[in-house]
DNA sequence: GTGTACCTAACAATGATTGTTGACAACCAA
DNA sequence: TTGGTTGTCAACAATCATTGTTAGGTACAC
Protein backbone atom coordinates (compact mmCIF):
# COMPACT_ATOMS: atom_id res chain seq x y z
CA UNK A 1 0.00 0.00 0.00
CA UNK A 2 0.86 3.55 -0.95
CA UNK A 3 1.94 6.31 1.20
CA UNK A 4 -1.39 8.89 3.23
CA UNK A 5 0.02 10.96 0.84
CA UNK A 6 -0.18 9.00 -2.53
CA UNK A 7 -3.58 7.46 -1.62
CA UNK A 8 -4.99 11.12 -1.14
CA UNK A 9 -3.47 12.03 -4.87
CA UNK A 10 -4.68 8.49 -5.77
CA UNK A 11 -8.48 9.00 -5.03
CA UNK A 12 -8.67 12.50 -6.19
CA UNK A 13 -7.52 11.46 -9.40
CA UNK A 14 -10.32 9.07 -9.28
CA UNK A 15 -12.71 11.47 -8.42
CA UNK A 16 -13.41 10.02 -4.92
CA UNK A 17 -12.73 12.94 -1.87
CA UNK A 18 -10.52 12.64 0.70
CA UNK A 19 -12.10 13.07 3.85
CA UNK A 20 -10.81 13.46 7.30
CA UNK A 21 -12.46 9.65 7.96
CA UNK A 22 -11.09 8.37 4.97
CA UNK A 23 -7.21 9.94 5.90
CA UNK A 24 -7.40 8.41 8.56
CA UNK A 25 -7.80 5.26 7.49
CA UNK A 26 -5.01 5.32 5.32
CA UNK A 27 -3.04 6.51 8.33
CA UNK A 28 -3.93 3.55 10.80
CA UNK A 29 -3.45 0.70 7.42
CA UNK A 30 -0.12 2.66 6.74
CA UNK A 31 2.71 0.05 7.07
CA UNK A 32 0.57 -1.77 9.33
CA UNK A 33 1.58 -5.66 10.09
CA UNK A 34 -1.08 -6.81 12.14
CA UNK A 35 -3.90 -7.65 9.24
CA UNK A 36 -6.69 -6.25 10.88
CA UNK A 37 -10.47 -6.94 11.01
CA UNK A 38 -12.80 -4.16 9.94
CA UNK A 39 -13.71 -4.15 13.83
CA UNK A 40 -10.10 -3.50 14.98
CA UNK A 41 -9.74 -0.54 12.15
CA UNK A 42 -12.85 0.81 13.34
CA UNK A 43 -11.80 0.59 17.22
CA UNK A 44 -8.43 2.30 16.37
CA UNK A 45 -10.44 5.15 14.16
CA UNK A 46 -12.84 5.47 17.21
CA UNK A 47 -10.42 6.62 19.20
CA UNK A 48 -9.22 9.57 17.31
CA UNK A 49 -12.55 10.25 16.10
CA UNK A 50 -15.20 9.37 18.35
CA UNK A 51 -17.99 9.98 15.28
CA UNK A 52 -16.49 7.44 13.32
CA UNK A 53 -19.23 4.86 12.23
CA UNK A 54 -18.32 0.99 11.22
CA UNK A 55 -20.05 1.88 8.07
CA UNK A 56 -17.68 4.01 7.06
CA UNK A 57 -14.30 2.08 7.99
CA UNK A 58 -16.05 -1.13 5.40
CA UNK A 59 -16.89 1.53 2.61
CA UNK A 60 -13.64 3.07 2.80
CA UNK A 61 -11.61 -0.85 3.31
CA UNK A 62 -13.67 -1.51 0.14
CA UNK A 63 -12.63 1.23 -2.11
CA UNK A 64 -9.08 0.89 -1.37
CA UNK A 65 -9.45 -3.22 -1.97
CA UNK A 66 -10.83 -1.71 -5.40
CA UNK A 67 -8.17 0.19 -6.01
CA UNK A 68 -5.86 -3.05 -5.72
CA UNK A 69 -4.11 -1.18 -2.50
CA UNK A 70 -5.26 -3.65 0.40
CA UNK A 71 -5.60 -7.10 0.11
CA UNK A 72 -8.27 -9.00 1.67
CA UNK A 73 -7.52 -12.35 3.54
CA UNK A 74 -10.22 -14.65 4.48
CA UNK A 75 -7.95 -16.84 7.37
CA UNK A 76 -10.50 -18.91 8.70
CA UNK A 77 -10.58 -16.84 12.00
CA UNK A 78 -13.85 -15.51 11.60
CA UNK A 79 -13.55 -11.66 10.32
CA UNK A 80 -12.28 -10.94 7.10
CA UNK A 81 -8.71 -9.21 7.24
CA UNK A 82 -7.32 -6.62 6.08
CA UNK A 83 -3.49 -6.62 4.49
CA UNK A 84 -1.47 -3.66 3.35
CA UNK A 85 1.14 -5.90 1.89
CA UNK A 86 0.07 -6.39 -1.77
CA UNK A 87 3.47 -8.02 -2.68
CA UNK A 88 3.82 -11.84 -3.04
CA UNK A 89 3.62 -13.12 -0.37
CA UNK A 90 1.95 -15.49 2.74
CA UNK A 91 0.74 -16.24 5.93
CA UNK A 92 1.70 -17.50 8.91
CA UNK A 93 -1.36 -17.75 11.38
CA UNK A 94 -1.96 -18.18 15.57
CA UNK A 95 -4.88 -20.81 16.27
CA UNK A 96 -4.90 -19.85 19.64
CA UNK A 97 -4.82 -16.11 19.56
CA UNK A 98 -5.53 -15.59 15.84
CA UNK A 99 -2.35 -13.26 15.05
CA UNK A 100 -1.65 -13.24 11.40
CA UNK A 101 2.45 -12.87 10.55
CA UNK A 102 3.52 -12.17 6.89
CA UNK A 103 6.03 -14.23 5.33
CA UNK A 104 7.94 -14.89 1.82
CA UNK A 105 8.08 -18.20 0.73
CA UNK A 106 8.91 -19.07 -2.51
CA UNK A 107 6.13 -21.07 -4.20
CA UNK A 108 7.50 -21.88 -7.35
CA UNK A 109 8.49 -25.31 -6.84
CA UNK A 110 4.73 -25.64 -6.34
CA UNK A 111 3.65 -26.78 -9.96
CA UNK A 112 0.60 -29.05 -10.87
CA UNK A 113 1.27 -31.69 -13.30
CA UNK A 114 -1.94 -32.28 -16.03
CA UNK A 115 -4.01 -34.59 -14.05
CA UNK A 116 -3.63 -32.51 -11.15
CA UNK A 117 -4.52 -29.78 -13.23
CA UNK A 118 -7.61 -30.88 -14.28
CA UNK A 119 -8.56 -28.28 -17.15
CA UNK A 120 -7.69 -25.57 -14.65
CA UNK A 121 -6.73 -22.43 -15.50
CA UNK A 122 -4.28 -21.00 -12.48
CA UNK A 123 -3.76 -17.88 -11.16
CA UNK A 124 -2.82 -17.88 -7.95
CA UNK A 125 -1.02 -20.41 -5.12
CA UNK A 126 -1.71 -19.19 -1.39
CA UNK A 127 -0.07 -20.92 1.51
CA UNK A 128 -1.71 -20.47 5.08
CA UNK A 129 1.18 -22.53 7.92
CA UNK A 130 -0.95 -22.76 11.25
CA UNK A 131 0.77 -23.30 14.45
CA UNK A 132 1.00 -21.26 18.02
CA UNK A 133 2.70 -18.59 18.47
CA UNK A 134 4.94 -18.35 21.43
CA UNK A 135 3.02 -16.70 24.18
CA UNK A 136 -0.03 -19.39 22.75
CA UNK A 137 2.17 -22.61 23.51
CA UNK A 138 1.54 -24.47 26.74
CA UNK B 1 -13.41 -41.42 5.77
CA UNK B 2 -14.57 -44.90 6.90
CA UNK B 3 -17.68 -47.10 5.21
CA UNK B 4 -20.99 -46.14 6.71
CA UNK B 5 -21.20 -50.03 7.75
CA UNK B 6 -17.59 -48.49 9.91
CA UNK B 7 -19.03 -45.75 11.32
CA UNK B 8 -21.63 -47.44 12.23
CA UNK B 9 -19.68 -49.48 14.09
CA UNK B 10 -17.58 -46.75 15.42
CA UNK B 11 -20.40 -44.47 16.70
CA UNK B 12 -22.19 -48.00 18.62
CA UNK B 13 -18.43 -47.99 19.80
CA UNK B 14 -18.46 -44.50 21.30
CA UNK B 15 -22.22 -44.46 22.59
CA UNK B 16 -23.92 -42.63 19.79
CA UNK B 17 -26.81 -43.72 18.46
CA UNK B 18 -27.21 -44.28 14.99
CA UNK B 19 -30.20 -43.33 13.97
CA UNK B 20 -31.42 -43.07 9.66
CA UNK B 21 -29.94 -39.66 9.73
CA UNK B 22 -26.91 -39.88 10.53
CA UNK B 23 -26.86 -43.52 8.36
CA UNK B 24 -28.17 -41.21 5.28
CA UNK B 25 -25.12 -38.45 5.98
CA UNK B 26 -22.67 -41.12 6.01
CA UNK B 27 -23.87 -42.68 2.88
CA UNK B 28 -24.27 -38.98 0.72
CA UNK B 29 -20.39 -38.35 2.08
CA UNK B 30 -18.64 -41.60 1.41
CA UNK B 31 -16.48 -41.41 -1.63
CA UNK B 32 -18.24 -38.29 -2.11
CA UNK B 33 -15.06 -35.77 -4.08
CA UNK B 34 -17.49 -32.72 -4.41
CA UNK B 35 -16.35 -30.83 -0.84
CA UNK B 36 -20.33 -30.58 0.02
CA UNK B 37 -21.77 -27.58 2.01
CA UNK B 38 -23.73 -27.75 4.69
CA UNK B 39 -26.56 -26.83 2.86
CA UNK B 40 -25.34 -29.09 -0.28
CA UNK B 41 -25.34 -31.87 2.35
CA UNK B 42 -29.03 -30.94 3.63
CA UNK B 43 -30.40 -30.88 0.58
CA UNK B 44 -29.09 -34.12 -0.91
CA UNK B 45 -30.35 -35.74 2.45
CA UNK B 46 -33.54 -34.04 2.18
CA UNK B 47 -34.55 -35.44 -1.11
CA UNK B 48 -34.58 -38.56 0.74
CA UNK B 49 -35.36 -38.16 3.62
CA UNK B 50 -38.29 -34.99 3.50
CA UNK B 51 -38.20 -34.41 7.02
CA UNK B 52 -34.67 -34.13 7.89
CA UNK B 53 -33.44 -30.59 9.45
CA UNK B 54 -30.57 -28.76 8.48
CA UNK B 55 -29.67 -28.63 11.96
CA UNK B 56 -29.08 -32.05 12.42
CA UNK B 57 -27.00 -32.11 9.62
CA UNK B 58 -24.65 -29.73 11.23
CA UNK B 59 -24.93 -31.95 14.24
CA UNK B 60 -23.64 -34.81 12.53
CA UNK B 61 -21.13 -33.40 10.58
CA UNK B 62 -19.70 -31.77 13.75
CA UNK B 63 -19.64 -35.57 15.72
CA UNK B 64 -18.24 -36.77 12.20
CA UNK B 65 -15.24 -34.06 12.30
CA UNK B 66 -14.67 -34.42 16.40
CA UNK B 67 -14.04 -38.50 15.06
CA UNK B 68 -12.06 -37.15 12.78
CA UNK B 69 -13.51 -39.04 10.03
CA UNK B 70 -14.01 -35.85 7.93
CA UNK B 71 -12.00 -32.68 7.25
CA UNK B 72 -13.37 -28.77 7.59
CA UNK B 73 -12.35 -26.87 5.48
CA UNK B 74 -12.35 -23.06 4.94
CA UNK B 75 -11.85 -21.76 1.63
CA UNK B 76 -13.31 -18.42 1.06
CA UNK B 77 -16.18 -19.55 -0.83
CA UNK B 78 -18.93 -18.13 2.04
CA UNK B 79 -19.51 -21.76 3.49
CA UNK B 80 -17.65 -24.72 5.49
CA UNK B 81 -17.06 -27.07 3.70
CA UNK B 82 -16.98 -30.65 4.54
CA UNK B 83 -14.01 -33.13 3.04
CA UNK B 84 -14.42 -37.35 3.79
CA UNK B 85 -10.63 -37.61 2.57
CA UNK B 86 -8.89 -37.41 5.62
CA UNK B 87 -5.37 -38.00 3.98
CA UNK B 88 -2.48 -35.39 3.87
CA UNK B 89 -3.76 -33.30 0.21
CA UNK B 90 -4.57 -29.92 -0.58
CA UNK B 91 -7.10 -27.89 -2.83
CA UNK B 92 -7.21 -26.79 -6.34
CA UNK B 93 -10.35 -24.31 -6.12
CA UNK B 94 -12.28 -22.25 -8.90
CA UNK B 95 -13.16 -18.86 -8.61
CA UNK B 96 -15.95 -19.15 -10.87
CA UNK B 97 -18.34 -21.76 -9.68
CA UNK B 98 -16.39 -22.75 -6.50
CA UNK B 99 -15.71 -25.91 -7.34
CA UNK B 100 -13.14 -27.46 -5.01
CA UNK B 101 -10.68 -30.71 -6.25
CA UNK B 102 -8.07 -32.38 -3.91
CA UNK B 103 -4.80 -32.50 -4.86
CA UNK B 104 -1.43 -34.43 -3.42
CA UNK B 105 1.24 -32.19 -3.45
CA UNK B 106 4.51 -32.50 -2.07
CA UNK B 107 4.93 -29.80 0.78
CA UNK B 108 7.97 -31.20 1.87
CA UNK B 109 10.11 -28.15 0.85
CA UNK B 110 7.89 -25.45 2.17
CA UNK B 111 10.19 -24.58 5.54
CA UNK B 112 10.73 -22.13 7.60
CA UNK B 113 13.71 -20.56 8.51
CA UNK B 114 14.76 -19.41 12.39
CA UNK B 115 13.22 -15.82 11.42
CA UNK B 116 10.33 -16.25 9.12
CA UNK B 117 9.21 -19.18 11.84
CA UNK B 118 9.17 -16.20 14.42
CA UNK B 119 8.39 -18.49 17.45
CA UNK B 120 5.66 -20.50 16.01
CA UNK B 121 5.45 -23.72 16.54
CA UNK B 122 4.43 -24.89 13.24
CA UNK B 123 1.18 -27.73 12.34
CA UNK B 124 -0.06 -27.43 9.89
CA UNK B 125 0.55 -26.16 5.50
CA UNK B 126 -2.44 -25.48 4.16
CA UNK B 127 -1.71 -24.80 0.06
CA UNK B 128 -5.22 -23.54 -1.54
CA UNK B 129 -4.52 -23.23 -5.20
CA UNK B 130 -7.21 -20.57 -7.04
CA UNK B 131 -7.62 -20.23 -11.02
CA UNK B 132 -10.89 -20.84 -12.91
CA UNK B 133 -11.69 -24.16 -14.02
CA UNK B 134 -12.89 -25.11 -18.00
CA UNK B 135 -16.53 -24.59 -17.82
CA UNK B 136 -15.58 -21.03 -16.05
CA UNK B 137 -13.11 -20.12 -18.26
CA UNK B 138 -14.08 -17.47 -20.49
C1' DG C 1 -19.96 29.73 -3.53
C1' DT C 2 -22.26 25.80 -5.30
C1' DG C 3 -23.21 21.19 -6.51
C1' DT C 4 -22.33 16.82 -5.32
C1' DA C 5 -20.31 13.31 -3.00
C1' DC C 6 -19.82 11.83 1.57
C1' DC C 7 -20.77 10.82 6.49
C1' DT C 8 -23.61 9.51 10.43
C1' DA C 9 -27.34 7.30 12.56
C1' DA C 10 -30.81 4.21 12.95
C1' DC C 11 -32.39 0.52 11.06
C1' DA C 12 -33.38 -3.78 8.67
C1' DA C 13 -31.65 -7.72 6.12
C1' DT C 14 -28.57 -11.18 4.79
C1' DG C 15 -26.36 -15.90 5.27
C1' DA C 16 -23.90 -19.29 7.88
C1' DT C 17 -23.91 -21.24 12.07
C1' DT C 18 -25.13 -22.23 16.99
C1' DG C 19 -28.10 -22.41 21.30
C1' DT C 20 -32.62 -23.68 23.46
C1' DT C 21 -36.53 -26.22 24.02
C1' DG C 22 -40.02 -29.72 24.20
C1' DA C 23 -41.52 -33.85 22.38
C1' DC C 24 -40.46 -38.24 21.14
C1' DA C 25 -37.99 -42.72 20.71
C1' DA C 26 -34.45 -46.11 21.94
C1' DC C 27 -32.09 -48.47 25.50
C1' DC C 28 -31.54 -50.69 30.19
C1' DA C 29 -32.68 -52.62 34.56
C1' DA C 30 -36.08 -54.50 37.65
C1' DT D 1 -43.45 -55.32 30.55
C1' DT D 2 -42.94 -51.26 32.79
C1' DG D 3 -40.81 -47.15 33.73
C1' DG D 4 -36.94 -44.20 34.02
C1' DT D 5 -33.01 -42.33 31.80
C1' DT D 6 -30.73 -40.65 28.10
C1' DG D 7 -30.11 -39.20 23.44
C1' DT D 8 -32.06 -37.42 19.41
C1' DC D 9 -34.85 -34.52 16.42
C1' DA D 10 -37.03 -30.50 14.60
C1' DA D 11 -38.87 -25.87 15.24
C1' DC D 12 -37.58 -21.64 16.72
C1' DA D 13 -34.77 -17.89 18.14
C1' DA D 14 -30.23 -15.89 18.45
C1' DT D 15 -25.62 -14.92 17.03
C1' DC D 16 -21.89 -12.60 14.28
C1' DA D 17 -19.86 -10.28 10.35
C1' DT D 18 -21.28 -7.85 6.72
C1' DT D 19 -24.20 -5.18 3.52
C1' DG D 20 -28.27 -2.45 2.18
C1' DT D 21 -31.51 1.58 2.96
C1' DT D 22 -33.03 5.63 4.55
C1' DA D 23 -32.49 10.37 6.18
C1' DG D 24 -30.56 14.69 6.93
C1' DG D 25 -26.79 17.27 7.30
C1' DT D 26 -21.62 18.33 6.32
C1' DA D 27 -17.77 19.61 3.74
C1' DC D 28 -14.82 18.62 -0.27
C1' DA D 29 -13.47 20.04 -4.96
C1' DC D 30 -13.85 22.78 -8.87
Amino acid sequence: MQSPAQLTALFRERGLKVTPQRELVFRLLHNNPTHPTAEAVYLAAAEVMPMMSLKTVYQVLHELKLIGEIQVIELGTGALRFDPNTTDHHHLVCRGCGTVHDITLDASEITLNRTQRRGFTVDDVEITIRGLCRNCRP
